[in-house]
DNA sequence: ACACATATATCCACCGTAGATATATCTGCT
DNA sequence: AGCAGATATATCTACGGTGGATATATGTGT
């Protein structure tokens, strides 16, 4: 089983992630979020979906959550961040900032 | 043939316009930069290297250049940005920053 | 009750990546 | 000059990841 713990994350982990960083939800509220928080750049199909969220629970990124009202439909499965998943995702978002500011000097720097 | 111009760009292709942004470089330099620029997280093999230039050539976002010195090893073939390579580099990086600054917000906001 | 939408889950085919390998040639050492 | 090892480009192959199609169950609306 691939080891979804390393860094650079791969982006479906990340965005899934990301998605879950402001609430718990299930499955497809999280593909839906993904693309929306992209604006469309991003979109997650079910297998990368599910499988990504299997490995995520085998690395102890994600547990399960309880439903955020009493009669949400049963059949969703809602997920949230763990400690580990948070810390996960700081790191990757502090590997993003440091190459973003790199890039962001050198296509600005150009300009001369 | 693989569409390299399509955004999110695949990491090597961003890599390796990030890589060139700054000066003409050879194959294994690039690789080399790559490497250096982002701390040892991201290494690109043989394959994946020459595959990408491969592919950005047909794409026109790399172009030859001549060699940075006159006694340069003959082996080496330089590559620089394009126009439109430097374009799309400007707009990968233009996302990712909204991506970073979005993640920012919500991994520092859930210290409330 | 029936049709359709939603939700999880699995399967499979394709694409991208990384490593091994091949070949050529430059550099340094004796 | 000759030899050994390093460097450089290039290709081939095996593996892993992704995404779409499909399956099944269940909720929702008419």
């Amino acid at each position: 089983m691939p080891d979804t713990t390393d860094l650079p994350l791969r982006p479906p982990v990340f965005h899934i992630l990301l998605a879950l960083s402001t609430a718990a939800r299930h499955g497809l509220g999280i593909a839906d979020e993904v693309e929306a928080a992209s604006e469309g750049a991003v979109t997650l199909g079910p297998g990368t979906l599910y499988r990504s969220l299997d490995e995520m629970w085998d690395g102890g990124l994600v547990a399960p959550a309880s439903p955020p009202s009493e009669d949400a439909d049963p059949r969703r499965k809602y997920y949230r961040l763990t400690e580990s998943g948070r810390a996960l995702l700081e790191a990757e978002v502090a590997r993003l900032e440091r190459l973003v500011d790199l890039a962001k000097v050198r296509v600005a720097g150009e300009r001369a």
